[in-house]
DNA sequence: CAGTATCCAGCGCGATACTG
DNA sequence: CAGTATCGCGCTGGATACTG
């Protein structure tokens, strides 16, 4: 048993866990929490991999969950910036330590990218319609 | 733009995120690291409303990343125990902050049980069968 | 650019029952 | 006690195409 200090409860999961737990949350929170502000493409780069399906309804729940913010700007083509709002930033300085210890473990295990990167993520593109 | 100190990529998701966003891993990992060693039934107990069956393969998926260990003693009835291996200990620490983040939240909105929790959790009785 | 609209597969996970 | 066996639903989220 471990000091009680450390002893933790967490009785309800309604909350933010089933959030948190959905598979890319949190790495938008870290996305847009890097950024300062982001849009829509900027995050879909850094997350190599989502489908713009996914990232919207994820950016909607945050949204709900009172942890991004969203300001659009009435220009052509369109702009639309996303930002943590107090909550999500507090949320975003509760998560650096399990983003580090993944990453670490991921180094490793020899994997290619770590952190600090400064040279930003991967970049993906998103495949041009014809 | 945060400093760049704080920038924190994580490229490659197929890492524990994966695990992590399942629902009841990093409850487990809590329940075990707060407990030390724990059996079976009382990680069951410690979360309200897991069944046997997601309890038994989310234990196994930790035991296959070697975040937690497993040792059963010969006994009858049988006995069980688990623990959290250097990693898993690693892991837990790096979730703290996430716990309280969550935790707190829920005392924002007058959520009954908060941490510290020195009654421990809620206790949840595994319906007898006849 | 920043999304919507559909469609649909997979599997996470709960319910229930049984066992060494 | 500590699981396994089975069944099945619902939601997650990927693929693809289209739009103001």
């Amino acid at each position: 048993m471990c000091k009680e200090s450390e002893y933790i409860c967490v009785c309800r999961l309604d909350g933010i866990i089933n959030i948190i737990s959905k598979k890319w949350a949190i790495l938008i929170i870290n996305s847009i929490g890097n950024r300062g502000r982001a849009r829509f493409n900027q995050i879909e780069e850094d997350l190599e991999g989502v489908s713009p399906k996914t990232l919207a309804d994820t950016l909607k729940n945050l949204q709900n969950e009172q942890l991004i913010g969203r300001e659009s700007f009435n220009e052509i083509p369109p702009r639309v910036e996303y930002y943590l709002t107090d909550e999500g930033k507090s949320l975003r300085e509760a998560i650096v330590p399990l983003l580090k210890w993944t990453a670490d473990r991921d180094i490793n295990r020899t994997r290619i990218c770590a952190y600090p990167c400064k040279n930003g993520p991967n970049r993906a593109k998103r495949v041009s319609l014809k």
